[in-house]
DNA sequence: TAGATTGTTAATCGATTAACAATC
DNA sequence: TAGATTGTTAATCGATTAACAATC
């Protein structure tokens, strides 16, 4: 069986990408666990999904099993790395060092897996110049020379709404690549900018929504 | 035109659910400006989702617009906090008071659409019997008693990612409606509990694979 | 070899978009 | 009234699942 890449890139579902870093998570952890090997029908039944999806979506990037065998984990892993750029260390600045800013500089999560925080910036005056976590922190108007000194390719947003579009568009002027976003606002982005975007309130408001749902459902 | 809800409730797209919040924000922030009058057309080409889309969004939960006309943002506002289950208040449990659970406590979002943080948990001795943000912080083997006492029915969880589910399960025990679920674990809840989760890690992964992405397509 | 499991094509399912009669 | 825009049905598009020949 052909152990390389696709060379034509069908369009990838988003879903698709994203379920790629469950398996990824859960591979990791099988190695834990001196497993080396796993099938479709493992992976599908441990993340609720099914075997053919498993299957499609690693389709998309390559043919990495063996059949009648399955997936050597020693081997998917570092592919599924490589697919998700995550075999490189990323350097990332951090823009707005408010209480998420601060919780978001701390999470052992991104660190763990290859996203280094190079860079902090804010605008208050306050803050500017003290030290967070052994970072100093930079005035905003400093982004564009930091964010090219620093090889910055990816951006944590945790600004206030109001201030969101205008660091933004400093990022995107500075050439970052990708920005992932907590702001409450709808950001206007070239199409060369990576975009992520997560509204708290908004994803606790889907919760709401769904418990409201099944309330009325048996209630009514 | 009828203003009457549906009888039969069709299944809802998740996605759809998705949008009525944003629909709802920029609806509260074109009140702000004066405006009182919007379209199918004006709040799809605000948002970037087609006409037919937010019409069919609506359409799911009742009629709600006059043909011709549009939607009277003075009507449609509170018909969506009313689908959206935002027209109340919900007493919410924060489960895990590190970094990040603080930063959640402080995040002003929340309040700002009806959810009060009413009860704090954790289980490092150091911290139980502190107050953080005026909220004393209780231990996790009371979250039973508090829970009901309080009448809380959603819980935000931040806690590692290896303790998510022993307090997912007491949550549960503890007749929680819904959990918002931050720690990178999979959670085996019931079906009667509603679930909304965020990787942060993962979501930063999904940044790296579109930036990779692109980088190769346009580098070879 | 016989059994298991892959990669991929075809079939199904669900969500989005287009079209248009109803109507303000 | 004429113009605009809704609510809804039908058409299209895309993603998921099923099926199965290839093959370890």
């Amino acid at each position: 069986m052909a152990k390389r890449e696709k060379s034509q890139p069908t369009v990838i579902p988003r879903a698709a990408a994203s379920r790629l870093s469950r398996y990824l998570r859960y591979l990791e952890e099988l190695d834990r666990n001196g497993v080396t090997t796993t099938s479709s029908q493992a992976l599908g039944a441990a993340l609720g999904v099914t075997a053919a999806q498993v299957r499609k979506d690693l389709g998309y990037f390559g043919q990495f099993g063996y059949p009648g065998l399955g997936y050597k984990i020693a081997q998917l892993t570092p592919e599924l790395r490589r697919i998700l750029g995550t075999d490189k260390a990323w350097n990332v600045a951090l823009v707005g060092i408010g209480n998420l800013g601060t919780a978001l500089l701390r999470y052992k999560g991104f660190s763990a897996h290859g996203f280094r925080i190079v860079a902090l910036f804010d605008a208050s005056p306050a803050l500017v110049g003290k030290r967070v976590e052994g970072n100093e922190v930079h005035h905003v108007d400093e982004i564009s020379a930091r964010v090219r000194e620093c090889n910055i390719e990816l951006a944590v947003l945790s600004v206030p709404g109001e201030a969101a579009q205008a660091v933004a568009d400093r990022l995107v002027e500075a050439g970052i690549r990708g920005i992932f976003n907590f702001a409450p606002a709808l950001l206007n982005l070239t199409q060369e900018v990576a975009y992520v975007s997560i509204d708290l309130a908004l994803e606790l408001e889907q919760l709401s929504f769904v418990v409201t749902q099944r309330e009325r459902e048996s209630g009514l």
